[in-house]
DNA sequence: CGTTAAGCGAGACGGTACGTCTTGTCTTCGT
DNA sequence: ACGAAGACAAGACGTACCGTCTCGCTTAACG
């Protein structure tokens, strides 16, 4: 990987302007090394010199739009914490060319490893953390997956549709298995 | 669609075999119409008469082989088939070609609606019909998914380990929310 | 080498046109297989299923624009096949599209052995083969050579002008190399 | 151009060994600009600076091994001359890296019309002019070709060998032609 | 003696061509 | 008539090289 200090970041910022319009414009199958070099004016090398693949720079290019992302200027607890995270993330990314976006990004993760090391290192941990910490007693990433999981389950499979309603009933769910740690099964048949 | 009655069986058998084959030799990268031609000793028109592109014929090999999962011979209640469900699908598919195979195939879906909407017919709803049907106070889907969802989560990210005490530990918590609805919050913030 | 007789003639065809055009057009840097392809309305994969490589391309549009060349509809003699043939070579190749092409071919084929053994194979020895069986006594490739050499030295060089006139010595010097060989000077320093 | 008395005289000789050492041992295909500066400890920027493209200092850098070239140390006749000259261009240059760097220069030429003038004014030029002047009657220009046109001709289509023997028979043609111009044949046919 | 203009190493950059790959359609055979 | 074989158009892939350019550093000439 060359010396990051010599890079033209005007260039870098073309490269995902283009990659950005190349989404916004025709989806996912729009975006090519070849389509985000021609839109960006920048010959190929140039993008393979800072990226490995076209899924690394999408994944730049979402995370641009998408750092804004986490709420929570006066966290008051962990319940509001949660619900605000689970409507934000409706508000986001459902129906939304971010919410394709990140169905797409993770899709493709799923034959690129490296991708999802990415996901996992930029999008999901950023946003995971701040509220882990929030988590004082039981297993928080246990707590955390029963919020995001269902979201993004559905993101992916659209089995059925996301709304408030269903964040909020997510959360509190997840909330209950939290203050309620596995009383309500017998301990015979844990494996 | 050509005229099912007439179709070859043996060719049909043998293109799925060799599908799964390529799978198993070199995951996922190594399907290609022109592969399973060649490996199936099939013409590429042949496979295109009767699927509309390889991931179709991912799926069908798919399914065929996971076709024998559900489980729940004699199901006594609710808990134990969430629970037998869960460690069912932690065995199957957590470190298995079969889990990578689907996680593919989801992340495959994500680009191709035909492909998402048979994995929802063929795959998912199969699973949780037999389970809707068990969950009779309530809202059945948001059970089901805080069951399903952690799993197929953690199976698509791999952000945390699947196992025997994580199914577990999620059905544990589907349950809770099933028998007591969101009395915990105040209906306040409802939006 | 796939199966000649599943070819296209039609694609075959139009492929040594769009090469010729694009020869014409623009000259040998505007041949590139991308531009072949474009304006044959190919696929570059049916190029490189046919030549290995725009060279052989070139190569046969070249020979199919040459084949009628040799002239000598009935030989008299050698001179006067000679004659003819450096005559011929003069009005064919000098200052012409054609001639450039030569030497552009013949300057490829000092970095392309296969274009090289190929130029030889269907442009040079079918121009020798019939001439040199005129020649009974002697060493006809020397002769040849002795007519041949200068015409193609001069073109691929430039140094000094050809015309019918230089033509016509130069094959008046083979036909005296030929009928008195090497009285001309002692055998003492013969390595 | 920059001014000539500021070059630094290491770099300029750096260059032209590295674009030999390239030469051995990888050939012509192996000697690009990129390859060059590599080679040289040197930034592309030098080497565009003072030669316009790579044929340029692969002509450089072949005209200096080769300067040692012309011998004819006590030149007693023209006869003589022209044979030292063939056997000395046999020796030097057939089947040796020279002799392939000679050919792959004058094919680069084809298409590079200020590498053919270089060729013309630094190789070819600098070998006839002494020559030419020991040729005192009939044409000059055509009794060199006779000589060198066989010889390089052979070089770059490789139809047959190349040897001392040829060498002398070409020299005698070449005298021959000389001494006894264009008696052999009508005028009648001259056009 | 200092400043200033160049040479220079390094290498990013836009551009173009390469040769390979895969997709989905279409054609040619043989059975 | 079906199926194997595979040609075909389209176009993305990742690499190579070209020739220009922009950085800093050093180095010589000149003020």
């Amino acid at each position: 990987m060359p010396d990051q200090s010599r890079r033209n970041p005007q260039v870098h910022q073309a490269i995902l302007d283009a990659t950005w319009q190349l989404l916004v414009d025709g989806g996912w199958p729009a975006v090519s090394v070849d389509a985000i070099a021609a839109q960006a004016g920048v010959g190929k090398r140039t993008i393979y010199r800072w990226w490995p693949n076209k899924n690394a720079v999408a994944l730049e290019a979402f995370l641009a739009r998408a750092r804004s992302t986490p709420p929570l200027g006066n966290p008051v607890g962990l319940a509001e914490a949660l619900r605000a995270h689970a409507r934000h993330f409706v508000d986001l990314y459902v129906g939304t060319r971010l919410g394709t976006l990140l169905r797409e990004l993770i899709g493709a993760a799923q034959q690129d490893p490296e991708l999802g090391a990415a996901l996992r290192e930029h999008w999901f941990e950023p946003r995971r953390e701040p509220l882990r910490a929030l988590i004082t007693d039981g297993d928080a990433d246990l707590v955390l997956d029963l919020v995001f999981a269902p979201l993004h389950y559905r993101l992916l499979t659209g089995h059925a549709p996301i709304d408030h309603s269903f964040a909020d009933r997510v959360v509190d769910a997840a909330l209950l298995a939290r203050s309620n740690p596995r009383e309500s099964r017998s301990q015979a048949d844990r494996m």
